[in-house]
DNA sequence: GCAACTTACGTACAGGCAGTATGTATGTCA
DNA sequence: TGACATACATACTGCCTGTACGTAAGTTGC
């Protein structure tokens, strides 16, 4: 692959065009109700070149799933998780990073409600695994390893933390009283890790 | 409503028939791919029995999800759950069961894939709060009151169980070795339930 | 028991949308 | 600098949902 060629440097400037456009409207107004027509149009390109960067409009989102959950994922990484006093309390960290940045419309439209169905199942968890999913793993089987955290199946475990995670997301901004809501599911959630401990 | 009148025995004919073919199609190929072309073809009726009877082809989806829901929370609530000696130990039954059932494509492709960005969560929380969501809160609730689960907000609490519950059911449907994945998620999910003894 | 009315369904049409085929310009490399 | 590849533009096709309108079956008041 060519690397910095001005082709190359094309090719990725529209890319960032359309992925940017496409997480703006999806985010917005849901996946299937954004036309291809007005998703070029917002990004200043022709349905020529979406169609040149990405297989078909579900691949689009693909991409921008992988990006908000990378950025996501990211994030809570290398913010809330890092200073926690031991695994317990990195995931409920976590949690609580999660919960706020799940407020801003991308990630739980996009990621929550919308990509599942479009992409199936399995595309949808090989993102997820490279991303939130490999965190909570990970974070997992280190406590595990130390003795902080009973021993159990790593990976069906993650997927349960994660689900309930998503669920709480969604059902934090589907509330009236956001503030209430976040507190109460942190409470719940707290919960629930403490009877990870070993 | 004139109740037993022919018209009506008619009108609750063809629904049945829509439903029916709705959710064999559906849960084979998933609400998007299936066009009301063939839905109607595979019902025996026509495309103008479909739009009297509903008012789109959401509607129609929204329709079967609730009754996919109430024959699994009915199935549940009546079989298993009942002849629980605790709530905990009503809680795992009822995980039990709905692991055993959700093994049916009706469940897991309908209700759990497709209906989320179709319904949009607000209908679809809806549906789950007069089913499973509203089971789970009310043998939460009844736990807590025999002081045999720990207090927390019930309906946050019952929202997350049903998200862990929901992709427990995802993960298994995938897993290449559904027995010992179901048997893996059960344990998992042991030990989620247990932590909520008082 | 018939006429006015409603319900249930059939059919043809219109608009929109995803994906494709084909053309063109720009960049790359021997 | 000429052959080739990449990146995009545009026109077209088929499909699919929802709607408008027509018709037949059923129901009710008198």
């Amino acid at each position: 692959m060519s690397n910095g060629s001005r082709q190359a440097q094309r090719s990725e400037a529209t890319r960032r065009k359309l992925v940017d456009a496409g997480r703006r409207l999806f985010a917005d107004r849901g996946f299937a109700a954004v036309g291809t027509e007005e998703l070029v149009r917002e990004a200043g390109v022709t349905r020529g070149a979406l169609y040149h960067q990405f297989a078909d409009k579900a691949d689009l989102l693909e991409a921008i799933v992988d990006e908000i959950d990378g950025e996501l994922t990211q994030a809570i990484a290398a913010g809330a998780m890092t200073d926690a006093t031991g695994p317990v309390e990195a995931l409920r960290a976590g949690a609580v990073a999660f919960l706020e940045a799940v407020t801003a419309p991308d990630v739980h439209r996009i990621v929550l409600v919308d990509a599942l169905p479009v992409l199936g199942w399995e595309r949808w968890r090989a993102i997820g695994l490279r991303h939130g999913l490999g965190l909570i793993e990970a974070a997992l089987a280190g406590g595990m390893e130390a003795g902080a955290i009973r021993r159990a199946p790593t990976r069906p475990l993650a997927h349960v933390l994660l689900g309930a995670l998503d669920e709480a997301a969604l059902y934090v901004v589907a509330a009236e009283d956001q503030q209430t809501a976040r507190a109460e599911m942190l409470e719940v959630l707290d919960g629930l890790l403490e009877g990870l401990r070993a």
